[in-house]
DNA sequence: CGCCGTATTGACTGTAGTCAAGTGAGGTGG
DNA sequence: CCACCTCACTTGACTACAGTCAATACGGCG
């Protein structure tokens, strides 16, 4: 069932059937959340390790005053902190966007399955490294970028993300999201992310409509948003990773 | 040599003699950088670990057009990249900031003495975890707060973690930095970063000068700034991971 | 049809950026 | 030892990007 995750996988390393065989079975405990809803809140002590399966979540957290910040965003094939048995405490929170299906998968479930698959072990690496890059990316994005290059990148990076997953249809993708949710992911208030996204739409950037995003020339928002894919750093090339059988 | 490492390390685990005198051998490969030079930059695929002796670092990355933004603060104790190994190329630069004494450690080195010691391991996975826990904060820190909040936010921070491995004396501590790279850091101009500092001064809250930072009252600091240490998870209650020797 | 959350618009404010001109302090060389 | 040079810091006047407040429009759903 988590076709998502292996599809992502690959990007990295060529999976054996065993691989792939022993990540179908990773799903189990399979729950069910609503839109809007907390899956770990800060302070937490989670118990297992989260696959998202399908629908879309966010790291959050908020300022005592009320203020929030989306850290990043979950989508289908996205693991939320392979690691965390290590610290103490959750020091933020994990919320739904959309109606979300989750596979929490137990500590010594992961421990056993990369004990046997030295591929997969690698590829969960890359998959860890890769979300730190994207983090850092965000850092960039909010410091240096305006706002119309930011959103510009927001839109682009989940556009690749998305189709790593299987999820783009030709120039289109879907976006679950608000532009309240837009505005705290971007360090912007809700009123200017409306008349950025104005401004994308009008210089025909971007089609942003009933939760979808069509973009008609991703090389053009590229180039707006100053994006460079490389921190993705989905170049196939891990050959030497790659399965034997 | 690399106390401040193991000083770093003893807020989260007890380590046992023999864990220690490991962690002092791999200060080996020791190398000089000048100020404002680079130790890696974006597009290597670097050898091995760096592990910061003396001096502080950032790593950075620079748009095509020239904006930079610093995504992190490296100081005595701080390693880079613990598993770079598994991505092709970095995706961003390291540079120093003062002149830097760096230990180079071997992949292999670092995977031996994990396999020896596993107090170690679990040591420097909190080590890695506290690092993106600082990336998530920055990201927090950069979308939500102005100017002011930005500026002792970061300086608590940076206080916080001098302190965690003994470069606080009293209430002041070094801070090596120019305007024009805390303008980096927080993504604000020069300009307005040394009107902002003039604003921390006047209300008593730092006191700045000659690469050193003062300050009188940390509660005080902490409320401009909202804030919240516990993404640094240094409460010590690594009890189970202790050395029985 | 009517309700509620989301999106949109306008007018005004304010924080932070820009440009450009000084001032100051530390280090070097004559 | 001092002049000078450079880099960092400081200041002022002006601009502009983004935030605030508040009213209104839209759209999907019961």
């Amino acid at each position: 069932m988590p076709h998502h995750l292996i599809r992502k996988l690959e990007h990295f390393t060529r999976l054996s059937a065993a691989d792939k065989t022993a990540l179908q079975e990773i799903a189990t405990r399979v729950q069910d959340f609503d839109a809007d809803a907390d899956i770990i809140r800060e302070g937490d002590r989670p118990e297992h390790v989260h696959l998202v399966l399908e629908g879309w979540a966010c790291r959050y957290k908020q300022l005592e005053d009320g203020r929030r910040q989306i850290i990043s965003f979950f989508m289908p094939g996205d693991l939320c902190d392979t690691h965390v048995f290590v610290l103490r405490a959750m020091d933020h929170s994990i919320g739904t966007l959309t109606p979300v299906r989750l596979a929490g998968i137990p500590r010594e479930r992961l421990l056993d399955l990369t004990a046997r698959h030295p591929r997969i072990t690698q590829a969960l690496w890359w998959e860890t490294l890769v979300t730190v890059a994207v983090q850092r990316e965000w850092v960039v994005n909010l410091g240096q970028r305006s706002a119309l290059e930011r959103l510009a990148h927001l839109f682009c990076e989940l556009f690749v993300r998305l189709r790593t997953v299987g999820l783009v249809e030709g120039d289109s993708c879907p976006l679950p999201l608000t532009q309240t949710e837009l505005a705290d992911a971007t360090g912007m208030t809700t009123v200017h992310v409306n008349r950025t996204l104005q401004e994308l739409r009008s210089a025909g950037l971007i089609i942003l409509k009933g939760k979808r995003l069509t973009i008609p020339d991703l090389a053009a928002l590229q180039a707006v948003a100053l994006f460079n894919p490389n921190y993705l750093h989905l170049e196939h090339d891990g050959a030497h990773f790659d399965a034997n059988d």
